[in-house]
DNA sequence: TAATTAATTAGATGGCTATCTAGATGATTA
DNA sequence: TAATCATCTAGATAGCCATCTAATTAATTA
């Protein structure tokens, strides 16, 4: 399904940026950007012991920003700039972004929030003031118009009449949102 | 100072990469990069409460990543790509990164431990056989050679008598690292 | 083969922070 | 004016993680 390669990207990007949001981590992506380094002369520049440094390297390993190789006995590391610049591509694409975001989230439970609240059970209790609510009791109103299908204004008034008594407010609003357009007194679902 | 400079942009980027290494704050960067959208709408799609909500947006208006506006009694953020072009451009030129790193790093803190091990008090103890330790040791050599002036060998070896009695390993090992050349016999130092 | 050195693993600890609830603030509506 | 609603602040808590020391593994040198 769609929505798991989206967390994929939600994890890849999370996990760059932990990786990244360490001072002694990015620190150490900086020196072996310069030149490939060995653990213990990341140690002794950063002021750090071994085993810290070594854990950072594997973490950083692990996400895949720097890689090793074995000389002597030393393990040199160096940076992948292969992978800095592909997190980079992905961050800078907001669409990228918001897509991975969306497949982990419920996009309607704010809707479904506003509806508990102001449509309880199918009528319509009183109608929101606030613009965001509005929106949301309006367009659940819009699902009740065929797309494709032509109204008379008496016949939109009594679909809207089911809902709730004020029925011109209720009109008006669906053409101020634009999901209802009208000519010569002709009424239309848009989109 | 410049390093003063540097050190504001490791903070600066760092501060980035951590607002950036949150799930929560993740998708609330992805939600309002979809549109803009209140305290409230943010919560009830994050499945968490207002406060907390409300500290991430905080922080994020911290850093620059998200603006806030007033409408009616609602706090409405959009996302700040501007800040989020600027942040990528410093991530994505390493020589940037790099730099910004090198001066909060002390970077002959490697060279002044090796030394303190094969050199404790001027004269060189033993020849290291690790390449990186020894590459220290002999860039020190080096700085006991005058740029610009030519030396025979018989100069150079008596040169390095001083620091250790294998002075042939020595002269070959400052050829090598390309740190004196040679022709005819005379040497000089490099860069 | 014994000794040295680099790197890693294991386990412990202290500090940081994402989250919550309760309460305060400030704007809007009736 | 009273009531409602969104937001923010304060303070508490629980879980995560950067770091250390000690011990282990692995490679190299003498």
């Amino acid at each position: 399904m769609e929505a798991e390669l989206h967390r994929d990207k939600l994890d890849k990007l999370l996990e760059f940026f932990k990786a990244m949001a360490d001072e002694s981590r990015l620190k150490i992506i900086g020196l072996v950007a310069q030149q490939p380094r060995s653990v213990d002369e990341l140690a002794a520049l950063l002021g750090l012991s071994g085993p810290t440094v070594s854990h950072h390297l594997s973490y950083l390993q692990r996400v895949g920003l720097v890689e090793a190789r074995a000389q002597q006995y030393y393990s040199i590391y160096s940076l992948r700039t292969e992978t800095l610049h592909a997190m980079v591509k992905d961050i800078l694409s907001t669409k990228k972004l918001s897509r991975a975001v969306t497949g982990d989230v419920d996009l309607d439970a704010y809707a479904r929030k506003v509806m508990a609240v102001y449509v309880p059970d199918g009528k319509i209790e009183h109608i929101p003031t606030q613009l965001k609510k509005l929106e949301v009791v309006v367009r659940w109103l819009a699902t009740h118009f065929e797309p494709g299908r032509r109204y008379t204004e008496k016949q939109v008034n009594e679909i809207l009449l089911e809902y709730h008594e004020d029925f011109a407010t209720l009109r008006r609003e669906l053409v101020n949102f634009h999901l209802l357009d009208r000519k010569n007194n002709i009424y239309w679902r848009v989109k």
